[in-house]
DNA sequence: AGGTTGCTTGACGCCGTGTAAAGTTGACAT
DNA sequence: ATGTCAACTTTACACGGCGTCAAGCAACCT
């Protein structure tokens, strides 16, 4: 109930946002429009098109939710197994709140290029994430034999995948912290080995 | 080279299935009739939409490669690992046959209702094939601790997604071989544990 | 007053799916 | 040879969603 009308651009980001939440799976322009009181045609004085308003929604949820302050315990792990724990709470933590949005997107990868770029961006960060666990595990020496740290990384990324976490949560009905636990476990004993 | 004209349906099915394995990812009605040499109408003469027409494009392609038979050594394997092995062959080998068809089925699923339900279906089915892999596992005694039978089944039916293969093997670049090995050692040590 | 900003209304083009209707062609029957 | 049926063709159109365009209006500066 804040009394000032707020910016009507952050108003569509937030409506956005809030109706791709709502596993509202095919989201119109006109649907946006109307949630955030205005005609269609007035979104596209604020975004040229669908992709950019979406791609827009996903930079405001990031700003909104604080990735940045999310992913920072995980840089500051000393050890290998530490830093990935932190990370898959982090990162996993995290995808439930960027879920909807990521639907929306992937959707739109096929036919739009510039939708496709965003997330691909956004995924290469979260290997990022992965390679920095994967190369502190393997400088303290115990990342599992014929694995490289390439590999690893390949495996810890998809392992961590948005689809993977749709699939136990939301299809097979694992809690948040389930999926989290097992991940953990899982990760551990496909990546580190005890030495 | 064979010298009858085949059945104009099933030049259908194999040219939509042909369209669709060379990663033409938005395949349109209109592509498929040119390349069947037909009329865009003449299509729905045999397939009354598109969902249709990609869902018996799937059954097709189950019937030339022959699905069952690629999937009944896992059935005859005695030990839950040998079962284990034989069914990550069996269907991770499958995966790249129908991988085109996949993306297209599982993109028609946010609008069509129909496709959803072929999808679902189809992933039912390789999830069966997961049940009875853990199934044999737990019987053998050696289904690792913490783990119910469902939950171990949630987990490998996730793993061996298509979504994973093709993170794995097309966005990574791993051989089709790598893959199996690598999954089967995943599967292995997250599930099994040694007793 | 004039100008700018932020919006509205209404209309239109493009594309892909799906429908409808009338016409062509060839095979087969009698 | 004529009729009929099936398979396919051509042309045309409706619909839904995206994106564009143009004219107008209201509030707010200055």
């Amino acid at each position: 109930m804040s009394s000032k009308p707020i910016n009507t651009k952050t108003r569509i980001l937030d409506v956005t946002w809030n109706l791709l939440e709502n596993g509202d799976k095919t989201v119109r322009m006109s649907d946006i429009a109307k949630a955030a009181g205005i005609s269609r045609q007035a979104l596209y004085l604020h975004f040229p098109n669908r992709a950019e308003l979406l791609v827009a929604t996903t930079r405001h949820i990031d700003v909104v939710k604080n990735v940045d302050a999310r992913l920072a315990r995980s840089r500051s792990a000393t050890s290998g197994v530490e830093r990935l724990h932190a990370f898959i709470e982090g990162w996993g933590g995290y995808i439930p709140e960027i879920h909807g949005m990521s639907v929306a997107l992937r959707a739109m990868c096929d036919t739009d290029t510039e939708a496709a770029a965003a997330w691909n961006d956004r995924m290469l960060a979260v290997r990022h994430g992965c390679e920095a666990a994967i190369h502190a595990i393997s400088e303290d020496g115990c990342l599992t034999d014929g694995l490289t740290t390439v590999t690893a990384t390949d495996l810890l990324w998809t392992l961590l995948s948005v689809e993977n976490w749709e699939r136990l949560v939301r299809e097979c009905g694992w809690s948040q912290s389930a999926y989290e636990q097992t991940l953990k476990k899982t990760a551990e004993t496909t990546l580190i080995s005890r030495t």
